[in-house]
DNA sequence: GGTGGGTTACTGGTAATACCACTTACTGGT
DNA sequence: ACCAGTAAGTGGTATTACCAGTAACCCACC
């Protein structure tokens, strides 16, 4: 989304909330396209433009003679998706605390096994590498701005010690998620402090070399960190809720249970903390 | 892109063979679009159709005015590439035996993860679910395709059964990787009975609600298996080399040992000859 | 001589139209 | 009842023209 939306991406966008709504059904086609372009009023190649859009992440299938076929996204959308489901979700009023927390958790997942490639065969130049970046971030802590391109560094150089493209690829594909829709920063927040605090533990069993160890450590580090966070967001969801302007999330019908019981409140001073940034 | 070629999905692979092959360096702009569409013989609206696929994969960044600015793929390329990378390797003759090990690998990690979850909130419906699905895989064993299909069926089973919608989402994006790349099909095909036989230790510990035990089995598990593939791949490579019709590829496939804290020659190299033609 | 602003010659973005290629369904024959 | 041919729908591509940004250049002005 961002703020330059050219007139393709807004028929695209028009679209794929048609789809994600329900207005176009999965197995239905699509109205044809000279049809729809009148109806957006864009030229038909606009239109085109951003069915392959579509396309591209798997809400749709072109058939050659036939029309353009709605496919269910639970099953064939892209990763990318994600980031467009939230958005239409808060467009819509609704904060999509399912889906945030999912993606929190997907982060988190990924991130511990990163990790334990990285103890496993990052040469000690990179481990250097992290150290130094580290002791330049300490400074920082005043800059929120600086701070989080330093944070995204550290990031990439943590990707790279791990020695795998494909994951350097996806992070790469989760990075643009976040930068193309502002909406999910609030999610992604640092806060910077507990960070920097994470992150020395986390070079500390990096040098250790022991893989399992890592994992454990960022299981247990990087749980109630995302559980903060979504503290934060059910506060903002109740807030709007109770403002009566907005309907409450409904997410993924499926009960959520989560590994370990969760603790209800983390202390205030903590998150009164981290929402001061 | 399997056989299905339209023009556009052609001028597409033939920008990309050269952003990839370093014609078109990171950094500098593409020819016009007036002048690179004369070239490739196609117009220039597919041409920009093309563009826009290479947009989306995070290749280059359209810049209105200016030109079309090419990216380093490292850093802003999304995961869909891979199957790219790889299928431009091969089709310049050799194998990218580094590649795919990155993607076996990164499948294994995220499998792992996967049944962590499974395993701490699958609903006893669902794991029933599993039970039988797995139950009627046994008679398929003759029949290849078949077979295929309901592999891929149980692994949608477990991907529901983790309740992470992100998570089904990259299952998605990976799953179609491999069916609009036929070339991968060896790397992903899979050893029936070794299969089977893991499926069932699987269903087993998921019963037992351990996510820990799971994810153990898991690591103990399927590294041996994907080891395995990359030696079948190796003799291919070798075989094709020896034939003397095609370049060498990688050298060291045990450059890959997680549990190894060694410091090998750092795989960047290897893969940057890879991709050079 | 240095600087500012405006012109100009690029770039990509959108539109309208026409035609090609493929699919589907209807229709007429057998 | 069946099959073949046809017609009308679909998406795919090409051509042409013009709109909208960008950047460099050049000239007037200070």
């Amino acid at each position: 989304m961002a703020l330059k939306q050219n007139a393709a991406d807004q028929a695209a966008d028009r679209i794929r909330k048609g789809i994600l709504g329900g207005e176009f059904p999965a197995g239905t086609t699509l109205p044809g396209e000279r049809d729809l372009s009148e109806r957006l009023g864009v030229s038909r190649l606009t239109l085109r433009s951003a069915l392959a859009n579509l396309q591209a992440q798997g809400l749709i299938e072109k058939v050659h003679g036939s029309g353009n076929l709605v496919l269910d996204y639970r099953e064939r959308g892209g990763v990318e998706l994600i980031a467009h489901l939230a958005r239409h979700a808060i467009e819509g009023g609704k904060v999509p605390l399912s889906l945030l927390g999912d993606l929190l958790e997907f982060r988190r997942l990924i991130a511990t096994e990163l990790l334990g490639l990285v103890a496993a065969r990052a040469t000690s130049e990179e481990l250097r590498g992290l150290r130094t970046h580290r002791a330049t971030m300490g400074p920082l802590l005043g800059d929120a701005d600086a701070f989080m391109r330093a944070d995204l560094q550290f990031a990439r150089l943590l990707v790279r010690a791990a020695h795998n493209l494909t994951l350097e690829l996806l992070y790469n594909t989760v990075q643009r998620m976040v930068m193309d829709h502002p909406g999910l920063e609030a999610a992604f927040g640092v806060n910077a402090p507990a960070t920097l605090k994470t992150y020395d533990r986390v070079l500390e069993l990096l040098e250790s070399r022991d893989p399992d160890q890592v994992r454990a450590f960022a299981r247990s580090a990087f749980e109630p960190l995302d559980r903060r966070t979504m503290d934060r967001l059910e506060e903002v969801a109740r807030a709007l809720e109770g403002a009566g302007q907005l309907k409450k999330t409904a997410g993924t019908p499926e009960a959520k249970t989560p590994s370990a019981p969760a603790e209800p409140k983390s202390s205030r001073s903590v998150r009164a903390k981290e929402l001061e940034e």
